[in-house]
DNA sequence: TTGCCAATGTAAGCGGCACAAACATATGTA
DNA sequence: TACATATGTTTGTGCCGCTTACATTGGCAA
């Protein structure tokens, strides 16, 4: 019973236990370390303390496997989203705020992960489950205006200015990644936000 | 005379004549086929019918070939946007909406690059070169954007709308390149444009 | 318990790539 | 004409993605 599941350091099993699991993390660890390109199959191989012909019993290639990461990350930003969203009452421009942050929010904590969920020149762009978490989020997005606006999320305006809102936010997550202006402290984010949310930007 | 520069098949000339930019020529066309992962210098060195040790001769390595690519794109971005904006009078929303339909139509139109251009996990975020080339074509926007509110190009709301605007354009074009609506045409973009760019998202 | 099978690991090797010598050829200029 | 320099090739190294053949393990049926 002592040591059961622990590995001691020298006794290790021949097989791992969670490989694929392991093998997940190590990639996403390594991603947002390195960058989405300064990253190998074989370093997560020696993170994970296995062959580098390991992860080919779980994953049919190296695009499956970050496929999976990204996957998984996308499935914690929508999750981040719904909570976020929750914390404020239905209605409230607040709660579309709150939305925008944690997207935003993501991008900073984990900017690598973030690039690369949406720098998929894969073949990942028809993964119907990768759709679907996708939609999903955005459909939150959706609901949230639609509270706001006071009509049916099937409602067009509502669907127009979620993704207006949607693509403000994914814009300056990117541009403030790159660090496009350069330091520069011109923007009060949470400010712009509000109005951006609101439906408008702040008139002088 | 005859045949004086002209590759004769088989008679290939030691000296290429001008192997920099054919490569860097090479590069891009191979890009925009096979996206910013799926090419390689030997690729773009086989294109331009030299050994894969050539290019070492004109770059340092394969990070700089990309940032004078990436450098190159970023010069074609600004004169277009420059000369979308020279089309329309100063003041009018039709320029500003023109500067953000060419932003978009890059994107569209090159979409492999464009991502390339804003998908530097390399060392590049540092370069004075492109930052002054980015600088500059976002000065082109808070230019248009002042003119139309009337005020000096240093006034602080003319830099936050013409950040606002930035953001939403940025991120509409890599929404769009991912395809991320699916196909659905939910959008008038052009309309879209007009309304982000007066300032406010279209009332019901 | 025993015996076998499927799952899951390793070892070795292939081809491709980025990059580094060392060497060859062309070009311009004294 | 001679030489320095620029620009190309050949050859070689090490890493990586991926494959094939083989080894080990755990679970299940008899």
């Amino acid at each position: 019973m002592a040591g059961d599941k622990s590995l001691i350091k020298g006794k290790k099993k021949y097989h791992h236990g969670d490989l694929r699991g392991q093998l997940l993390e190590a990639v996403r660890h390594l991603v947002e370390k390195n960058g989405a390109d300064g990253f190998s199959i074989a370093e997560a191989c020696r993170l994970a303390g296995v062959s580098t012909a390991a992860p080919y019993k779980h994953f049919k290639d190296r695009s499956e496997i970050l496929r999976d990461v990204v996957f998984l990350a996308m499935g914690r930003l929508r999750d981040g989203m719904q909570a976020a969203a929750d914390a404020h009452p239905p209605g409230t421009v607040a709660r579309i705020a709150a939305l925008g942050q944690s997207y935003i929010d993501f991008a900073r904590t984990e900017p690598e992960l973030f690039r690369m969920m949406f720098s998929q020149t894969d073949g990942h762009r028809d993964d119907a489950e990768l759709a679907e978490t996708g939609d999903n989020t955005f459909g939150i997005v959706i609901g949230v205006v639609a509270d706001h606006l006071g009509v049916a999320v099937e409602d067009e305006e509502a669907k127009l200015r979620a993704y207006a809102l949607w693509c403000f936010v994914h814009g300056h997550s990117f541009l403030m990644l790159d660090d496009k202006l350069h330091g520069e402290k011109m923007i009060d984010e949470g400010q712009l936000l509000l109005a951006v949310g609101a439906g408008m930007l702040p008139q002088r």
